[in-house]
This record gives C-alpha cells, sequence and structure tokens, in this order.
DNA sequence: TATAATATATGATATTTGTCATGTTTTAAT
DNA sequence: ATTAAAACATGACAAATATCATATATTATA
C-alpha cells in the first residue's frame, strides 16, 4: 500500500498542512479503493465515516430534487477531498457520490482525520480555506442559475470542464459526460440540454463524436447569451 | 461601549467558542456601529478588514449578475457572523451587504479574528462548521433554482422567512421586502414575482397591507407547486 | 400640501423552456 | 453477429416566464 508521506496528491489538498507524524498515522488507517464508472460512492442521507482522498477520477455530487431528478451539484477530481462536509457537522451527507469514470481513493477514517481537525490549527484552518472556495463557488452557480439561461449555463458549463478538468491529446474534453449528466448540471430537461448541444454544434462552436465534445471556438461559447 | 464577554449575541455563532481572555482582548478592539436601512456594509469586490457581528436587524448578501440584476444569496440576521469568508481567504468579498433595516453591529478586526483562527482549535473548527452549514444550504438552492417553478421558490421563501425570522404580534412577517427584493431572491423578474403574490393573495395563502405580510395558509403555501 | 419619484399592479405579447411522441443511433448483453 | 436496452435526436405543442406598456398606489421631497 502506498504512503502518505510521499502521495503527490496529498500537495493538492488540505493534508498538506499535516505534519510529517500524523501523515503516518493517516497512512497507517487509511485503505485503498477502486471505484468503477457508474459506481454510488456514498448514498443521500448516508452517515459518512471517513473523507475520500481522490487520487484519480473524477465524481459528481448530486442531490435528488422533489420533481425526482439528480441536480448535479459539483464535481471533484484528483486531489480533491470528498466527504468533509459530513465529517465537520456530525450530520449524514445531503448529498450522493457517483464515479463518473474508474477512480483510485484513499479512504480515511473520521477518527484521525477529527482528531487532526481538534489539535492542528493549521490544517483546520486549511480545510476552512477549502469550504469557504467551495461556498464562494456554490453562490456563484446560484447567481447563474437565477439569472441565466440555459444555453449560458451550459456554455459556460462547457467551458468550466474545458479549463478545469482540461482536454484530451486530441482537444476533447477530458470528462465524457451523458446528455443527462448535463442536463443536471445546468438545470434543465435532457431534451432542452440536447437541442442546446446540437445548435452549438450547428454553429460551430464545438464538434462532437458520440459522447465526445471538443470545443471549437471557445471565445463565441463565452459569447452566448 | 458594551462588552463581548458580557453579549448574549455571541452565544449565536462561532465566538461562543473564544477564552474569556480571548473575548476580552476582542472587547478592546471591537467598535460598535449603527446602519441605516438602505445603507451598504460593504461592496463586492471591497477588500474587508474584519467581520460584522450582528447585534439587531437584518442584512442581505448580493451578487451582480451580468444581466444587472442583484440576486440575493443570502439573508444574514442577529446573531450571524458578516463577512467571515473574506477573512478566511485573502480574497475581496465576492458578495454586497445592504442592511435590510437599521442595524447595530460590532466590527472586529481581521488581525484579532486571524489570531485566534491560528490559535484556538475550538474557535476554528466551530468557524468551520458554521461554514459547511452555509455550505449545504447553498446547495440547497441551487438544487431550487435549478429544479422549482417561481411559484415553488417564492411559497418557499416566504415559509423560509416565516419560520427563520419571526413574525410580528399582529402576525406579519417581521422582515419586510420589497417585491424587487423577493424577485431578487428568487432569481425572476420583478413582474412576475408581484404576479406570484397576488395569485398567493387572491387564493388566501397570504394577506398583504403595503409591503406588510402576513402568512394566512402556510400548508396550502407548502403544497404550491 | 402639492408634486415628483418610486413601487406596485396588471394586461398583452414574445420568448424560453418543458413535455410528449417518435425515430435513430449507440452501447451492452446474449 | 443479433437483439435488447439505453442514449441521442428532433418535431410539435404546451406551459412557464420575461418583456414592454401602462395604470394606480405609495412614499419621499420641495
Amino acid at each position: 500500500m502506498s504512503k502518505c508521506e510521499q502521495c503527490i496528491v496529498k500537495q493538492l489538498n488540505s493534508l498538506k498542512a499535516l505534519s510529517k507524524d500524523e501523515l503516518l498515522r493517516v497512512s497507517k488507517c487509511k485503505t485503498s479503493k477502486t471505484i468503477k464508472k457508474g459506481e454510488v460512492i456514498f448514498e443521500e442521507g448516508e452517515i459518512l465515516n471517513g473523507v475520500y482522498c481522490v487520487k484519480d477520477g473524477i465524481c459528481k455530487l448530486t442531490k435528488l430534487s422533489a420533481n425526482g431528478k439528480d441536480q448535479i451539484v459539483k464535481m471533484v477530481v484528483k486531489g480533491d477531498l470528498l466527504g468533509q462536509r459530513a465529517i465537520v457537522t456530525d450530520e449524514r451527507s445531503n448529498l450522493q457520490a457517483i464515479a463518473l469514470n474508474d477512480m483510485e481513493v484513499c479512504f480515511i477514517p473520521k477518527s484521525e482525520i477529527l482528531n487532526d481537525l481538534h489539535k492542528n490549527p493549521e490544517f483546520t484552518f486549511d480545510v476552512l480555506k477549502e469550504m469557504a472556495s467551495n461556498l464562494k463557488e456554490a453562490d456563484d452557480i446560484i447567481v447563474n442559475m437565477a439569472q441565466k439561461s440555459v444555453k449560458q449555463r451550459l456554455a459556460e458549463t462547457l467551458i468550466y470542464i474545458h479549463t478545469n478538468f482540461g482536454t484530451n491529446p486530441d482537444g476533447s474534453l477530458n470528462v465524457v459526460l451523458s446528455r443527462e449528466d448535463f442536463a443536471n448540471i445546468v438545470g434543465t430537461a435532457t431534451e432542452s440540454a440536447i437541442r442546446v448541444l446540437s445548435q452549438f454544434k450547428k454553429e460551430g462552436f464545438i464538434s462532437t463524436s458520440g459522447k465526445q465534445i471538443k470545443i471549437e471556438n471557445i471565445n463565441e461559447l463565452h459569447r452566448v447569451e
């Protein structure tokens, strides 16, 4: 089993604020897991007994709404910690996590993390910073949802994925989502998402090959109203 | 000037996690302020040099969207801390704060708070909990914005204000908002908000007298689709 | 108090988005 | 390779919401 002290991924999240000794301790009680595409990592309402450190892959955080649709609230990628919120407050998870592709994660039991949270102010402060940043992002999403059109939101989602999750050598988006996933990020009907993507394609802003999407003209996407 | 040690308001927020000594120190460097209704407490993009502890009154946190409308992201009331996020990260505020009625606040300089954040893990942990709770609320708002109708969102907003901010002796909502404010919470056109409120009134769910709104049938509001 | 400015209200209409139906393509399973 | 299932696509229409116009009520101000 790999060691946290040497893991490069930890540099990307709050675990970097832990001392060598603390990391050694974490390393001993963590478990590595492989999660297959489509697998549920945790359910809405589930009690989380720890946090996941994502070593590779991507997952979506969703919340079931009253009308039966899953709203995608956030995407979690390599380097992120998954499930902090439920650890900090003693509540059940308010979100469901589903892998979007095959993932490599480490599971760190709650007790270890809580121990560090109560004893290492730098670590706590770093988690706090992370949470504050998530909150800001969430605020931005609220504004977008409230004030922008489906077309705009979808254009921005494409740009977001492009700039944050990168592209393959052929230029196509690294993260491959179904049309339904796009709809559930943007908060619209699947048919509407399909229609808008078709329109973007027709206008030459993107090209597609199956689920693969390539941004052809990011400036035009920025200009969508 | 009143003393933090004896202030009841602090029991409502993270300041309760500070020791007597720490509170004394905070007390010495804080400044009390009265803020008039409609006054801007801080602007979007402003550098915040501290946090505000709200002793009395209510304010709205808004963000200007590209289409020129202000989206109300959160309401901050007596007992809440205002501006934590901007303190934790070193960024400018992403939101604007405007008083909705006359307010009493205490301003605590950043340096004092940061000092405590780095040295008192319990305090940091409490702030963290608060932030986690805000994040959960924000996630819920995202889902509502994405999946619910204007009518539903407005009904829920009325219920939210009713249950969280209370009512006057005559039963009318304690927090008085303009129709435009309602529109900016719900994320719709002012005319649409007016129309829906008129409809609620016609159906007997609420009664109004000027800006004063009284919920007459909360069960029916819950049932709005 | 008179007057201007602002907020509320409502109708008419345009635009956006959702829903249902149906066909095609892609993917998965046998 | 064949078939079934799922995902994608598009048309037709319905519903929700925005926009513009205009009228009335309320509030602020000279």
